[in-house]
DNA sequence: CACTAGATGCTCT
DNA sequence: GAGCATCTAGTGA
């Protein structure tokens, strides 16, 4: 059963179980087939390596909270805290499929074919309409935001790889994903990363 | 389909 | 001022 307890372990452990979660926030839904670990203190790669800043203080909170960041100076991204309260670290939702809402989804996405509705963080975040104003809402209370269990977990086969876009530790193989899945985001190496 | 270039603004040094 | 946990539109095949 996916809660609040199962989250407080280490980030690179809760990231599996958070795929085929399902992520609401009003009438739509999407199913997460995408994720990536960043453990804080212990990992190069994670927002929260160099210690606590007003941008990343959710993720030293305790887990089950929702972590959100401006990337690139166009989107919002979406984190699960993950790992004991005081311990930052986090798991970024990298992709998923609209299971309900479509419509809504495709309004705020401005028309973009279903699968890249929440194809890629940006992306993500945009469908369900999450923004500064979620910042640091826990998902397991009752809210606006919320993350429901596993539906068929059984059914699930998953792989692992490199995470996207990240400069440090670029080789450490913390991103998972619904093996086969079409609702998952390109692989890209950051062209600052060590050869 | 694959690949690339540029936009864009917040965060921290 | 440098560096991004990105996306889209453009090109070329």
């Amino acid at each position: 059963m996916l809660d609040a307890d199962l989250l407080s372990g280490p980030a690179e452990q809760v990231a599996p179980l958070l795929l085929g979660a399902v992520l609401r926030h009003g009438e739509v839904a999407v199913e997460l087939t995408e994720v990536e670990a960043y453990a804080g203190p212990r990992d190069p790669a994670s927002h929260a390596f160099r210690g606590p800043t007003p941008r990343n203080e959710v993720m030293f909170g305790p887990p089950g909270h929702l972590y959100l960041y401006f990337s690139y100076g166009m989107h919002w991204a979406a984190n699960v805290v993950c790992g004991p309260d005081g311990t930052a670290g986090g798991c970024l939702l990298r992709a998923g499929e609209v299971v309900d809402g479509v419509e809504v989804a495709r309004e705020r996405r401005h028309g973009a074919p279903d699968r890249d509705l929440a194809r890629g963080p940006g992306r993500l975040t945009q469908a369900l309409g999450l923004s500064q104003e979620h910042r640091g809402l826990d998902l397991f209370a009752a809210g606006p935001v919320r993350l429901e269990p596993v539906v068929d977990a059984h059914a699930l086969e998953v792989a692992t790889g490199p995470r996207v876009g990240v400069s440090q530790a670029a080789d450490v193989p913390w991103r998972f994903w619904v093996a086969g899945s079409r609702y998952v985001s390109a692989y890209k190496r950051s062209p600052r990363a060590a050869p």
